[in-house]
DNA sequence: CGGCACGTTGAAGGGCTTCAAGCTCTGTGG
DNA sequence: CCACAGAGCTTGAAGCCCTTCAACGTGCCG
């Protein structure tokens, strides 16, 4: 009996990752055979900028996300990852080195495959580079959306967008019918993601709570009025 | 002999398209078989936002951008395309309407090749979809780059960058050194390119002419000191 | 319980937008 | 050929959104 045997309830969660819907068993059993698991705790790094990409990796719980570290301690936050997402994919095969660092959130279990095994499941299963294709696709396009969000967008619209996109990964109904964000999220994290201070997060989010559109505490978010801040988000009303 | 023949010349430019190399002649000959060759000149589109996506785009000639429209006239330019550049194949794989529109800024040759087409050749030809991957995978690293400029940059950093990448793509040395952008480039133009106003990208080029780094003629741009275009581009300079 | 990270709030000011008016170049048609 | 329309560009003035700096709460965890 080996050590990291494929468990069946590892092999569902598995054949439930987008990249690996609908892959025969065998697939995900070499996959398996050639990948360790690593548990990665708040704070930690998967992989950092600058880094020799040599890995690819899929979150199994847990989040993470990726950050690109700028002059004076200015970062931005890329994107936000959740169980099943794919991370690293884009620097193994077009780069040399990781571009950005990937920033463990909250306690997560990491399946690293090295780039060789990825490289050569590819080859072997003709499905696989179409269905990764389609997931780069979907990335690129929702960064063609921040693109436009931040180059027309005020900056509450671009607060009130960003907590509606974690909301859709992350939010959790609550028994009282608001919406939880399932994420550590600290004014600055909110600041890196649309692109301004913490600061003005933090004004802006004072103002939500006074209308008792959210409710914010130290590093939590709770959605009281859903359709409320979606309307700020498209810009429709003027608070 | 057919209509559409494909000519030695022909199947030069199409195997030195960056998707397409390596490809065995025959793969490049169903690909011309089920493709048409449209000239589109200035200002027309090659397609527009909201259209159904049916086919994929290959920029044979001319000049290409991707512009996204917004609320009020306020339009983003997401990407600017040239000679060999693939245009909608994210859309045409990941969605079923195009998020953007393709315009053409100088009149072009364009290769429209049926998204089914497109399919059944990256399901014949194994390498296509991981060459397809590789070039989505550059363009999503490019988006990112732009997402951290738009949130750490001032803004004359950002056109010095902007400036900078379309002179990768497009400049042409001068016989007396400098570079010039071939390329119809307008304020309006750039400023969508950087998120800003065209009248800050005027006063932003007339400080940069008064220090002879730039020429800006109507619609033109020669640039006097790439060297010193590059320092504000890296903010290592405070002019 | 004390340190430290997170968060709030105020005040000042600057970078950029917005509005407005006028200029310059280019192409076009009488 | 020239006048004229219009697109592109410049420049000024006003002011606002947001950043920056600074000081002070606040709550969590060792």
């Amino acid at each position: 009996m080996r050590l990291n045997m494929l468990t069946d309830a590892t092999r569902v969660l598995l054949s439930r990752i987008n990249l690996f819907e609908g892959l025969p068993p065998e697939a995900l059993d070499s996959l398996w055979a050639g990948s360790k698991v690593r548990q990665i705790n708040q704070g930690g790094f998967v992989f950092q900028q600058g880094e020799a990409a040599q890995c690819v990796y899929i979150l199994l719980s847990g989040r993470v996300r990726l950050v690109q570290h700028s002059a004076y301690g200015k970062d931005v936050t890329l994107a936000t990852f959740v169980e099943g997402d794919l991370i690293g994919l884009v620097a193994a095969l077009s780069e040399e080195i990781y571009p950005a660092s990937a920033e463990v959130l909250s306690d997560s279990e990491i399946l690293i495959t090295p780039h060789e095994l990825m490289w050569a499941l590819m080859r072997q299963y003709s499905e696989l580079p179409l269905r990764a294709l389609m997931i780069i696709a979907s990335r690129l396009h929702e960064a063609h959306e921040r693109i436009r969000e931040l180059s027309v967008e005020r900056v509450q619209q671009r607060i009130a967008r960003a907590i509606v996109r974690l909301a859709q990964k992350t939010g959790v109904k609550q028994p009282d019918g608001s919406l939880k964000l399932d994420i550590r999220l600290s004014r600055q994290d909110l600041a890196q993601m649309t692109g301004t201070t913490l600061e003005t997060v933090s004004r802006t989010l004072t103002a939500w709570e006074k209308s008792e559109m959210v409710e914010a505490g130290r590093e939590s978010l709770i959605i009281l009025n859903p359709h409320h801040l979606m309307l700020i988000a498209e810009d429709l009303i003027e608070p």
